[in-house]
DNA sequence: GTCTATATCATGATAGAC
DNA sequence: GTCTATCATGATATAGAC
């Protein structure tokens, strides 16, 4: 239906999701929207009244992008060590496909966190939930015991912040090697999933029971 | 010596320092900064030149405190197990004392990498004999087989982003709760150490070989 | 070295014709 | 809905007095 009539509020939303993730909320700016929108400054501000308003509706777009189904993975009936592996598939896989994301997330949460609450709030995550299914597979003896919050920091923490810290890595560790680079990120999902069972499963000889 | 002569420059490069990790290059402004050293912007100009310049100060400034002196401790003649240990330490405890660091670099280095690389090149900083160390110990059984590359990439990343992300943390797993969220960060060093024993060294009950 | 005043310029936003 | 032209603001930067 109105497929037709939004293809220059699509070609806004689109031009100004990447200035912004690039560039970030203060270094964007309204002409270079314009121009790779393929229209003039005027009518950006018809489509939404202010740079404000437009950052913020690129702003949810990707928040809600960023906190991918995992309550679902969750809930699942399976092993906790198969849920693990099932996140860990999940993060890296949106992370491949979209690695600016977590550079453009903390950018902006660093300058201001206000849009982060409301899209929390709104969207009623709990991660409570999660700390309590890992404390729960810890007094059943599937894994070893530790702080639930830092098991989560830890796995969240090595499937991220490769992909926020792209150009250190980019640099540091491959002088600019954008091949070696994205076979780093291919094996990344496997690498993690065996680091974390390494270091916290307990019976590994044992898996089928 | 010059003790005395400088104090409006450290007055400034201080409020610099202080309004361009919080704001970034693009957020921040020079009247505040001014303000905030007790001057008007025109001192600024005249101590340095553009804001480019005092920015490259202030970063320099920054990077050069983020690149710790890790390899001498690499260098040195310990067990692979007790290097890291003291590297996770080193790490932690730098950015307990300077939370905001991590934020701030990812921040810019995402904006404009070119002054990581220059600083870099100058350090000499060889990410290299990292890798072969860690490789060593492997050859010599003292840990299991793994990418040093990703071991690497795993230890950083646990311990770097909890504080780049500390707005998440302290909003989604804390609720805002302060104290809580330093508790955490105090704890984060041995629960790392931990974490990276249980997933890689071979054994574990004989450690005093 | 430090100040006031001002030049210069870029940006977000609006008015109004079509 | 889309454009051109323009405004208002705020920023960096400089001139020049003291």
């Amino acid at each position: 239906m109105e497929t037709k009539k939004d293809t220059t509020e699509a070609k806004i939303l689109e031009a100004a999701r990447n200035v912004f993730v690039t560039k970030g909320m203060e270094g964007a700016r309204m002409q270079e929207i314009a121009d790779k929108a393929g229209i003039n400054k005027a009518l950006l501000h018809y489509y939404f009244r202010s740079k404000e308003r437009l950052f913020e509706a690129i702003f949810s777009e990707i928040i809600k992008f960023a906190f991918p189904e995992i309550t679902r993975i969750v809930r699942s009936d399976e092993p906790i060590v198969s849920k693990i592996e099932q996140i860990i598939d999940a993060y890296i896989g949106l992370l491949i496909k979209h690695p600016f994301i977590p550079g453009f997330i903390m950018k902006e949460l660093n300058r201001d966190p206000s849009g982060l609450f409301k899209l929390v709030v709104k969207f009623g995550l709990n991660p409570q939930v999660i700390f309590d299914h890992i404390q729960l597979a810890m007094d059943r003896g599937e894994i070893i015991r530790m702080s639930p919050r830092h098991l989560t920091a830890n796995i969240i923490s090595m499937c991220v912040f490769p992909f926020a810290a792209r150009p250190i890595l980019s640099f540091v560790m491959f002088k600019d090697d954008q091949n070696a680079l994205e076979t780093f990120y291919a094996e990344r999902a496997g690498v993690i999933k065996q680091f974390v069972i390494n270091a916290i499963v307990i019976n590994k000889q044992d898996e089928n029971n």
